[in-house]
DNA sequence: TGGCCGTGATCGGTTACTTCA
DNA sequence: CATGAAGTAACCGATCACGGC
């Protein structure tokens, strides 16, 4: 039988592989077990107004009870989970961020909770781990774009200096060695010596990717090397 | 007591798949 | 058999709204 999304140690994030397709094709391959498990088995409406989804959950979610949580008035009565629910949803989402039937109504019926409740909470909970996530992401962002602007003032003025010097002393300027800051990637940390080629910057970047994880991955550039003077 | 925040619930849209004419 | 329309299920982002602080 093929492997659930959620078994292959897929997870959540925005650089995650796993799309809402991707992983709705896995769950496609369950569709028997699905249709058994999703027998409408009350199928009555409530008092209160039924949503589009609600009214999906009581079709699909079978065990379900009649409460809703609302009031007879159809105000929305909010439901508190107890610290003991949210320890086991918690633990169940680190285990697997997406839930297939099985698991859903299996956690359901753990938890005394109908199964479109645990839908609900997995799916808030995706999308506030993305958001947070989103968060951390544009924070890393500012920060590697400060560092370049500062990185890129720096080289600037190192610039400017070395054209006042080919002005003022052009036989210094052509003994002096290369600058060895403009041999190194801020953002990716790749330092190559003066003596280097670009087949050793090539060497050096898997390695550099390797090491700095997701960072690695921010510095598409080619690293800016000073011509050596013929 | 009003504002803020966390969070459960809802709404509307998208996509992939199935069924049927 | 191929095909397009309709129906269904699952998901998502945005938002609402309750309840605690």
């Amino acid at each position: 039988m093929m492997e659930r999304a959620e078994d292959l140690g897929l997870s959540l994030s925005l650089s995650s592989s796993l799309t809402p397709r991707t992983h709705h094709v896995a769950m496609q391959l369950h569709a028997p077990e699905r249709r058994f498990l999703e027998m409408p088995l009350l199928p009555a409406k409530r008092v209160c107004e039924v949503s589009a989804d609600e009214e999906r959950s009581s079709q699909r979610g079978g065990s379900d009870d009649e409460d809703g949580g609302c009031g007879m008035d159809g105000s929305r009565k909010k439901l508190r989970l107890s610290k003991d629910q949210s320890a086991v949803l918690e633990d169940s989402f680190r285990e697997h961020p997406t839930l297939n039937p099985r698991q859903k109504a299996a956690l359901a019926q753990q938890l005394g909770l109908r199964s479109r409740q645990v839908e609900v909470w997995f799916q808030n909970r995706r999308a506030r781990t993305k958001l947070k996530q989103t968060e951390v992401d544009c924070e890393f962002l500012k920060r590697c774009c400060e560092t370049l602007t500062e990185e890129n003032r720096r080289l600037q003025k190192e610039v400017q200096e070395l054209r006042a010097l080919k002005l003022v002393s052009p036989h210094q300027y052509m003994h002096m060695s290369p600058p060895t800051t403009l041999t190194m990637c801020p953002s990716c940390e790749r330092v190559s010596n003066n003596n280097n080629t670009n087949n050793n910057n090539n060497n050096n970047n898997n390695t550099a990717d390797r090491r700095n994880g997701v960072e690695g991955a921010i510095c598409h550039r080619p690293i800016a090397v000073r011509p050596q003077h013929s």
